[in-house]
DNA sequence: TGCCAGGCCCTCTTTAGGGCCTT
């Protein structure tokens, strides 16, 4: 597979277009089937953490206060990912904090995401659940550090990623596993899934 | 004042509703 990065946010809530911003970001690039490279950073943004979700995430209003500007977290992390290909899970919530944090700083994505949790529900059906932790769990991929903080979440996700290309050199005998393939599954039904590997065998 | 995300997916569907995911 393609060189990717391994994305993940932490924020103030769901939603940009409600104000929300991001809290902290991290970015894993995985080569080879391994991780070589990591970024990680608090940001602050300027707006207050609610107390849920500082109880969720462990990152406080304090903590925020003393992190680097949004702004040069941002030129920081989009100059280390650079246009190679974005995997993140659940990648339509990362992909609009991208967008939205990016327009603070007047640039544009320059490259698709690609979603781990839509692959996820196409290459391992029987997981009782979609989340990123039960996945963890159900694959036995290893505990990167706390859950909803941006690092160990990316790196578990890049985790995930290795495990679902596995899956399909293993168990699909798909010789070659590339992007492109990655987002043709995730965009094919459950009715076209076996049409669609069996191109990817191949045959 | 009242409201408050958005995309995917399943089904007792398509003239719709609700659960799953992300924080």
């Amino acid at each position: 597979m393609e060189v990717v990065a391994v994305i993940d946010f932490e924020t103030t809530g769901l939603s940009p277009a409600q104000g929300d911003r991001a809290t902290e970001v991290a970015a894993v690039i995985v080569e080879g089937g391994r991780v070589v490279d990591r970024y990680q950073s608090l940001m602050n943004a300027g707006v207050r953490i609610p107390a849920y979700i500082e109880a969720l995430t462990g990152i406080s209003n304090a903590m925020i206060r003393s992190a680097p500007p949004a702004d040069a977290v941002m030129r920081e992390v989009s100059d280390f990912v650079g246009g190679i290909p974005i995997v993140a899970h659940n990648a339509s919530f990362d992909a609009r904090f991208w967008d939205a944090e990016l327009e603070h700083i007047q640039r544009e994505r320059k490259q698709d995401f690609v979603c781990s949790l839509l692959l996820s529900r196409r290459l391992l059906p029987l997981a009782p659940s979609h989340k990123l932790g039960a996945l963890v769990e159900y694959a036995k991929l290893p505990v990167a550090g706390r859950y909803h903080r941006a690092l160990a979440d990316a790196e578990m996700a890049a985790s995930l990623l290795l495990r679902l290309e596995e899956e399909l050199r293993l168990r699909h005998r798909v010789p070659e596993v590339s992007v492109d393939l990655l987002r043709r599954i995730q965009r094919a039904s459950k009715a076209q899934l076996p049409r669609c590997l069996a191109a990817a065998r191949g045959g």
